[in-house]
DNA sequence: ACAAAAGTGTTTGTGTTACACCCATGC
DNA sequence: GCATGGGTGTAACACAAACACTTTTGT
């Protein structure tokens, strides 16, 4: 978020919304692990923020959510659903600018930071949280202007992230657990076909927790969303498993 | 909240922030009804608008929101919870300011409206939707300056609220239903003390459908967060029902 | 004694958990 | 045949809904 915003400082000062920002919370699922996209800004400070930006004025917040997303990852249709806002008093970049003003000689001219760029930059902002789902085989990772690096981390290792970024990824981890289940939102970390396997296994990487194999695959099919298709042979010495893929 | 934003802009311009404000669905509990407070606006046109504000540039957003409750209700500690953002780019007030300012001959300067405060008042405006619980004996209502009337409504049957208000209360109503088990938040509507038919009628107003009166007393007690005390005599015909109390 | 409403127990059904068993597949 | 993993069935249990019955209170 905090170089979006040198991002933002250049163009026009009335396009975007002030003092109102969007963080995405965004989640993949590979090798049986949950995981975030995290971009790393091209600076010496180790600095990993959660992908974010403004608010145009022409844009609702929804399509501002999803013009960050697609930013990153090519990716337009996609579920994507607000789930707290963060606004204490205390939200601000300026310590953190500061520092990265201290570690990077020349930064300032670099972004070409004004006084009033710096004003605008480092006030109090509230912050709106999305998280999304994507397949990550979908994703056709870009790197925005000042990203050193995008990646995936796993939920459970994620690097020192700034401000309370840490904290919204809690959150949206929260949220997706509550929500994964009522509408069957998982299937969006999933390619399109999958085995019951891969299903639960996702499953226990949400909720870091294993279930039961029998009762999970009961449990799935007599939600009546999943359509059985044809088996999948792998070659491996055992029964080859049904796929299915979600219903509309 | 259209008001409001006059009073704000007589205050210093960045006192607040701006294009964010707080709305807040207060929710009530009289007569077996689940009633929302609702304050008129002392103009022609019939303006009912949810009670809604600012937020300093010193206070945190749930400490805007307690603010607006307390100034309506005289209440401070409440139950008090966020529950969605409303951000369509159509969420300004132009529409609605341009009707009042035809029907209210002098409307402008009463309120020393400058063309650059109708511009600052008529801007896009995200909204940040917070719902209350509050037990309206302990509520002292208090109008605002541009307040007409301030009133509780049967959540059925609300008058016509502007902008995007009445779909506020229904997102907020559904939040309530989702959240009022997990802690028993539904406390904070009754008196201290209550009768197992009082929280069942609570239940019922909130749910807008009945409830077994032996399984829910049941699933209460179960959940062994009340306190039972001793009998209530109403010099009814009938045996007397105990009291109960929320246990800390 | 009676009506009204509170309190409590019993049965039924449903969904979840745990355990067991059979089936398909490739070596 | 056998190891491996997939599919299905059943018993045990917990939870919720439906039904029934008893107790208390004031007239």
């Amino acid at each position: 978020m905090a170089m979006d915003q040198f991002e933002f400082y250049r163009s026009s000062e009335h396009e975007h919304l002030q003092q109102l920002s969007v963080d995405c919370v965004i989640f993949g699922y590979q090798d049986q692990k949950l995981t975030v996209l995290i971009p790393k800004l091209d600076l010496i400070g180790d600095v990993w923020a959660l992908p974010g930006g403004f608010i145009r004025q022409t844009e609702s917040i929804d399509e501002a959510a999803l013009r960050i997303l697609a930013s990153r990852t090519g990716i337009n249709a996609i579920y994507l659903e607000q789930f707290r806002v963060f606004g204490e008093t205390e939200r601000s970049s300026r310590k953190l600018l500061d520092r990265l003003l201290r570690l990077n000689p020349g930064l300032a001219e670099q972004v070409a930071l004004s006084p009033e760029g710096y004003e605008w930059i480092t006030r109090r902002f509230v912050s709106i949280g999305y998280y999304a789902l994507v397949d990550m085989r979908k994703v056709i990772l870009k790197k925005q202007e000042f990203d050193a690096s995008i990646d995936w981390y796993p939920v459970q290792e994620l690097p020192e992230l700034i401000l309370d970024h840490q904290e919204m990824v809690t959150h949206a981890l929260e949220t997706l657990r509550l929500h994964i289940d009522r509408q069957l939102v998982g299937f969006n970390l999933l390619p399109e076909k999958f085995t019951m396997r891969e299903l639960r296994e996702l499953y226990e990487a949400v909720f870091d927790r294993p279930f039961a194999r029998n009762n999970f695959q009961k449990k799935m099919l007599d939600l009546g969303v999943l359509e059985r298709l044809e088996k999948k042979f792998t070659g491996a010495a055992n029964r080859a498993p049904f796929l299915y893929r979600f219903a509309r």
